[in-house]
DNA sequence: CCGTATGCGAGAATGATTCTCATGAGCAGT
DNA sequence: ACTGCTCATGAGAATCATTCTCGCATACGG
């Protein structure tokens, strides 16, 4: 693998699939399994093959034009969006989510990976609860 | 489901092997797959079946007393919770892992959750990196 | 315009997780 | 202490998302 850095160098065949899905990422906006764009392609007409929704997704992925997401159900979850940076807070009842920027972690994961020697530093994170509507709606 | 909040008052019926699992979360102290649990389990000569480990694992989950995180693979990841909160810092490529205690992102995960409504939140961090051995092996 | 490599589509294969059902163990009442 | 009942367990089948295989179509280079 010698995955070491972002693979911007991977040369890809134009296709009218690829364009598809990440349109119609764009046009959602939200997340997305693969299984449900896959039907919305196919319910507006347009013939793709699952397999290749999954190819799609995960050369966009590897691009870094789209995020990637897995949910309870473990089913992967695709979003449209990379261009900065940035972490979700997801509601675990409704699903709702929402961007948060976070300078303070960025400079945070940098100074601790650096701290322990590591270098070529990248981060997960993922803010997990409950929304106030949900809250709300669980007070009855 | 109706699963809205903390379902502590689950009224369980105590079992050794539910004992089993939790205390091979707590002596490994890692994130370690069911299906890795389970060999442990029976290499170590406890009788156990699969869908009881998975069972076990939802129980202690739903109890609180167990985090889940999904690995990139689609492979449920499960840890005994600690009580010291902290996170981990991995390399990519022997997969050496450090933990690392990190008050401010505590601090800025609850304000940010904060700020949206959100409550009862919980939060997944991982960094990723290459460690200094890894890195100066690959410059050989 | 032709040859070659790459992407596509359909269905099979894989692998984790969940479900079913019969059996065994803990708990309450007698 | 014994009996009956309920819930947890175990083994294997079923389910479901994802990946792989293979033959065909299509884009790029000569």
């Amino acid at each position: 693998m010698t995955a070491s850095g972002p693979a911007e160098g991977t040369s890809r065949r134009p296709s009218r699939q690829r364009s598809a899905v990440l349109a119609l990422l764009e046009e959602l906006g939200g997340f997305r399994s693969a299984q449900d764009l896959h039907g919305l392609l196919r319910g507006r007409g347009d013939t793709v093959g699952l397999a290749t929704v999954y190819r799609a997704l995960q050369a966009l992925v590897d691009d870094g034009l789209v995020d990637v997401l897995r949910s309870p159900d473990g089913e992967a979850a695709y979003r449209r969006c990379s261009p900065s940076h940035h972490h979700h807070l997801v509601c675990r009842s409704c699903g709702r989510t929402e961007e948060v920027a976070d300078p303070p972690v960025e400079r945070w994961a940098a100074r601790i990976a650096d701290e322990h020697g590591f270098v070529d530093v990248q981060h997960d994170l993922e803010v997990f609860g409950t929304c106030a509507d949900c809250a709300a709606a669980a007070r009855s």
